[in-house]
Parts: structure tokens; sequence; C-alpha cells
DNA sequence: CGTGCCGGGTC
DNA sequence: GACCCGGCACG
């Protein structure tokens, strides 16, 4: 599926924000203890100095114009590139080692528009800041989970699909393409000062990307840049629509699970992703009747059509039949006049009998007419029911002997027997 | 379809 | 009660 033009994107992505490759996270314990102020990475020259960026080593970059302070994510000292998570605007760059210093307002060169950063000492930095760079690095290596406001460690299987060895290994800096769709054929364009913005949206499109490159499915979680996105909740007549998936949990954990809820993972099941001012369809647009739940939730009472059809209707269906046949019968069948083909129960046989006939002329009722389609079967069991008038209503057995009709045909019928001529039961020749 | 005959109607 | 007949079941 995954063509393999593209595999090289995939894996320098895994690179770029996977964990530090083997290879050289050694040299990194070797060189620089974290934090470390050097007065400067850039002492200077790529290749040279041999600074080597631990980390989690916060150091600071400009970045649109103004320093930002980041934590080093991996240190590719083949070509000297770093690669850097910024807190503050929640991204991740790559750059030059010469474009990194370690001193905030210690730019390596000059910049035009130099604005105050909070200076900020690199021990100053809380080692919780670090380690919660770091853990966003760490889950960051999935493709699924870049997104700022969507970091599910559930999907995130901790970078250990980075493959270090297939992706850091090419150290080349065709790897790091953080492809920011300003046309940058280079291979690894740092980001300009300009590229800010470009550079977010590049962080979505990328992570889109992945998500194509990386998975068959779309991402579920994954928002679009250009999609509105909302929460729905697929509770049975509930569909509330939420902006925030914060909310959509808590609006599903306190007002649907309550008390029941056993995993705080379990409200997953129940919201589904609504996306707006669509470009492209998006499956999970389509849920709002359907909604794709379908998830093995062993409580889940399927708030979607489907469920409400299914088992409802299945149920329905059934208590339709139990109260118009008794038999058990598995046959799907719409609460309906029974087709007189129908003849699963001996009342509807002869309801049936009876209306698959022109009716007769007579006044038969239909306990009369229930023993006459019944006595000729059951006539050796006379005594099963009881006959209104005699013994013998039910009708008899045709008898094998000719009848006076037979015998002096119907040209003589003078000569019949007087039940005969009266359509009786033959007298003449009684079985 | 022919036959036997039940059940009902009519006189 | 005698007679007739519609109609169903059965072969």
């Amino acid at each position: 599926m995954l063509p393999k033009s593209r595999l090289g994107k995939r894996s320098t992505m895994g690179a770029l924000v996977c964990g530090p490759c083997p290879s050289e996270e050694s040299h990194a314990d070797l060189d620089a203890e974290g934090g470390v102020s050097t007065p400067g990475v850039r002492s200077g020259h790529h290749g040279t100095g041999r600074v080597k960026l631990h980390p989690g080593q916060k150091v600071f970059v400009h970045c649109a114009g103004q320093e930002c302070g980041g934590v080093v994510e991996q240190h590719n000292h083949v070509d000297n590139q770093v690669s850097i998570f910024l807190p503050q605007l929640n991204q991740h760059i790559l750059r030059k080692l010469e474009d990194v210093w370690m001193s905030p307002s210690n730019p390596p060169h000059s910049v035009s528009c130099s604005i105050d950063v909070p200076k900020r000492n690199p021990e100053a930095v809380d080692m919780d800041e670090m380690m919660a760079a770091m853990v966003l690095t760490s889950l960051s290596c999935s493709p699924a989970v870049q997104s700022p406001s969507q970091a599910e460690p559930a999907a995130a299987p901790s970078g250990m699909e980075c493959g270090g060895g297939e992706l850091s290994d090419s150290g080349s800096s065709g790897c790091w393409s953080w492809d920011h769709g300003n046309a940058s054929p280079a291979p690894s364009p740092p980001i300009t000062e300009t590229d800010r913005s470009l550079a977010a949206h590049a962080d979505e499109g990328l992570d889109m990307e992945l998500d194509q490159v990386l998975f068959d499915e779309p991402a579920p979680r994954k928002r679009k840049n250009s999609l509105k996105v909302a929460y729905r909740c697929l509770w049975r007549n509930c569909g509330k629509v939420l902006t925030t998936v914060v909310g959509i949990k808590r609006h599903i954990r306190t007002l649907h699970l309550g008390q029941n809820s056993e995993s705080d993972k379990e409200e997953d099941f129940y919201y589904t992703e609504v996306y707006r001012d669509v470009d492209q369809p998006t499956p999970a647009a389509s849920p709002p009747s359907p909604p794709r739940h379908a998830a093995p939730s062993p409580k889940s009472d399927q708030p979607s059509t489907l469920s409400q059809s299914a088992p409802g209707s299945f149920w329905q269906v059934h208590s339709e039949h139990s109260y118009q046949a008794h038999a058990p019968v598995e046959v799907v069948v719409p609460a309906v006049p029974v087709p007189s083909t129908c003849r699963w129960t001996p009342t509807f046989t002869i309801a049936q009998s009876k209306q698959g006939e022109p009716f007769r002329s007579r006044s038969t009722s239909v306990g009369e007419q229930w023993l006459q389609s019944h006595s000729a079967p059951t006539r050796t069991l006379p005594g099963n029911v009881s006959p209104p008038r005699s013994h013998f209503t039910s009708r008899k057995i045709r008898g094998e002997a000719k009848k006076c009709r037979k015998v002096y045909g119907i040209e003589h019928r003078d000569q019949w027997c007087t039940a005969c001529r009266w359509k009786k039961a033959c007298q003449r020749f009684v079985d």
C-alpha cells in the first residue's frame, strides 16, 4: 500500500521526531551533560565545534523573527542539524547547529528584529518542563499524534515505531525533509523566520500526510486544518455537540456513563468527530446518523440508528411474530397479514384455506369449518373433538363402494336412493 | 375433474 | 320432512 517512494519521507519524519538514535545517544551522553550553559553552540562551525547537544537540552533559536527557547530533540551531528522542539510554538523545527545557541539573547548572528525574550538561564529551566518536552517529543514520534490538542498516548506507542536504525542512519539532511510547502526543494530547509505560520501549517499538513502514508485509514483523531472539528455525542437521543474532546468526554462520562464508567477511555466509544466546512469528504463527517461506533464495547447499547433498528426492530419483529405465530420460525417477515403460503400454525392454515377460497355462500362458522377441515384427516380419532351435533359430524371418508350415482348413472337418477338424490350419504351402498 | 357428502336453504 | 343445492374434500 505504501508507495516506496514515500517511504523515505516517512522514514525521515520518523527520524525527525523520534528519539535519539542509539549511536548519537551515546555521543550525547559522552559529550554535553545537558543544560551546561555553553555560550552559544555556534562557536561554530558545523562539523568543527563538535559541540554535542543533548536531547532535552535547552537551546534557543530564532523562529519567526524572535528568539525562542526550545528543547533539543536530536542532534544530527553528521550535518550538524538539530531537531528542536519549541514548546511555545508547540512545534518542531530543524536548525543548523550554528543557528542554535544555548543562552538567551545570544543570537549567532545579527538578527534584524531582536525581540526581547525573557532571559532565562538554561539552568533555570524546570526539569519538569524538560520532562514535559521530552514527553511531548516521545509522543510526537507517533505520526498520528502531533496535533497539539490531541496528545493521546493511546495511539502513540511511544515512538517505538520510529525504527531508529532505519531512520537515523540516513543521517543526511534529506531525511529531515520538513516539507513546508514553501516549495523549497532543499532537503533540509531550515525554517525561515517568515515561515512560522507556514511551519505550523506544515505540521498539520505533514500530520495528515503521515496519517495517510502510515495508515491506510484516516486517523479519526486528527484534526484537519481546514476543518472545523466538533465532537458529537453518540449516545442515544443525545447528539450533543461539543467543540473539545475534553468537553465531550466529560459530557459522556457525567451524563451518560455516570458511575458505570469503568474506564476513562470508554467515552471514546460514545462520541465521534464531526467536521464542518469540509473540503474533502471525511469519513468521520458522516456519522451523525450512523455513527461509526461499532466498537466492541461490552455495554455499548449502540446509540446508532443501526442499533436502534437492529436489536430493537429485531426483537420487535420477534415479538410480532410471537403473537402471530407460535412456531419459532426464523423468518423475518414484516408484520403484515400472513401470506397464504405461510402455514406454520394450524389456526392459520384454517384461516388461510378459508380465505384463499371464495367464501361459501352458506353460513359456516369458523369452528365448523375447522371441524370440517380436520375431521377427515382425524377421522380415526373422532373422540378428539366434541362435535356439536353428533358423533359423526365429521365428513366421512369417501367410501370405496360405488354409489347410486355411479351404479345407475346420472341418467337414472330416479333409481338412486333417496340419500343419493338428496346428495346425502348413500344409504344403499353403505360402506 | 369427478364423486361423495355435509350443511344449509326452501317449500 | 322432503327436496334441493352450494361447496368442500378427496381420489
